[in-house]
DNA sequence: ATCGAAGTATGATCGGCGTCGAACTTCGAG
DNA sequence: CTCGAAGTTCGACGCCGATCATACTTCGAT
C-alpha cells in the first residue's frame, strides 16, 4: 500500500507527446471503433464520458480502446465521480502530427456498421 | 483497338480512388515497412522499383506489402522488362483524403529499421 | 451501511496479419 | 535456347490485438 490518496490511484499515466510516435497514433487510428470516438471528441468539441459514447462492443473492451488512445497521446481522462471523462488532445496533436487529425478526424467517414453511400462513378484519376 | 500486349496480363488490378475506404489507408499506412515505402515515394516524388527499397524482409513479405499498398489506392504498379515499378498515387489520394498524405509521409519519422538514435533507449521500443 | 452505476483488471479465446521458404513465371541477355 | 534476375503465388506458422465474461473497485445516493 503507499501513501497516495485513493483518487491517485485512478489517475491513469498520460505520456507526454513528444515520446508519442506516429507508429502508436497510427495503429489507435487503424480502429474503427477508436476513430469513431476521435471523431466523436473531434466534432463535438468537448470532454466526453466513455458511457456517452454508442460502444458496440462489451464494457472491457470499451476500457481497452480508451486505454489505447491515452497511451497513444490521443486523449487525456480525468474522473468526475464514477465516470471517466475523456478530452481529444487537439494542441498536443496538432503539434507534433501536423495535420493528421483533422485529416482523420475531420474526413466524412461513414460510421463502422452504417449504410453504404451510394458509389458515384467519377472520371478522375492522376496518370503521374 | 489493337490486341493487348502480354504485358497486359501482369498489370495488377488497381481500385478506383473512391472505392478506396479510409479504413483501408490507415491499415495500410499502420505497418512501419509499408509506410516506409511510402515516404520512399513521396521524398523522391519519382517511381522506383520494388528492389530499389531497402527490403529489411523476404521477397515474398515484400510483394505482399506492395499489394497491399496498391489495394488500398496508395500506390499504382507496372512493369518495365522484370522490374515492377511502383508510383505514388498522390493526386487521387491528396483528393480522396485531403491533408493525409502530407501529414503522413511527409513526417520526420526514423526508418523501422534504422540505427537507433544515440539518445537514451527506452526498454522495449517494439512491440515485443 | 448498503446498494447500484460506471469502469477497471484479469485471464482466455480466436481470427487476422506479417512472416518465411519453396516453387513458379516472366523477361532480358548471351 | 539457356540462364539468371526480379517478382509472384502458395501454403504454413507465430504472434499480437480485439473481443468477451467474470470479478473487483470506487464513488454517489439512499
Amino acid at each position: 500500500m503507499t501513501a497516495k490518496t485513493r483518487q491517485d490511484a485512478r489517475v491513469p499515466a498520460h505520456p507526454a507527446i513528444e515520446d508519442v510516435t506516429m507508429q502508436q497514433v497510427l495503429e489507435a487510428l487503424a480502429d474503427p471503433i477508436r476513430r469513431a470516438i476521435v471523431r466523436g471528441l473531434y466534432a463535438s468539441g468537448e470532454d466526453r464520458a466513455c458511457g456517452t459514447f454508442p460502444m458496440v462492443v462489451s464494457k472491457s473492451t470499451g476500457t481497452h480502446h480508451f486505454k489505447v488512445l491515452r497511451e497513444a497521446g490521443l486523449i487525456r481522462q480525468y474522473y468526475v465521480g464514477t465516470s471517466r471523462m475523456n478530452s481529444l488532445r487537439r494542441t498536443d496533436i496538432d503539434a507534433a502530427f501536423p495535420g493528421l487529425l483533422d485529416a482523420v478526424a475531420g474526413h466524412p467517414e461513414p460510421a463502422p456498421g452504417a449504410p453504404p453511400p451510394p458509389t458515384r462513378r467519377v472520371g478522375g484519376g492522376d496518370g503521374a
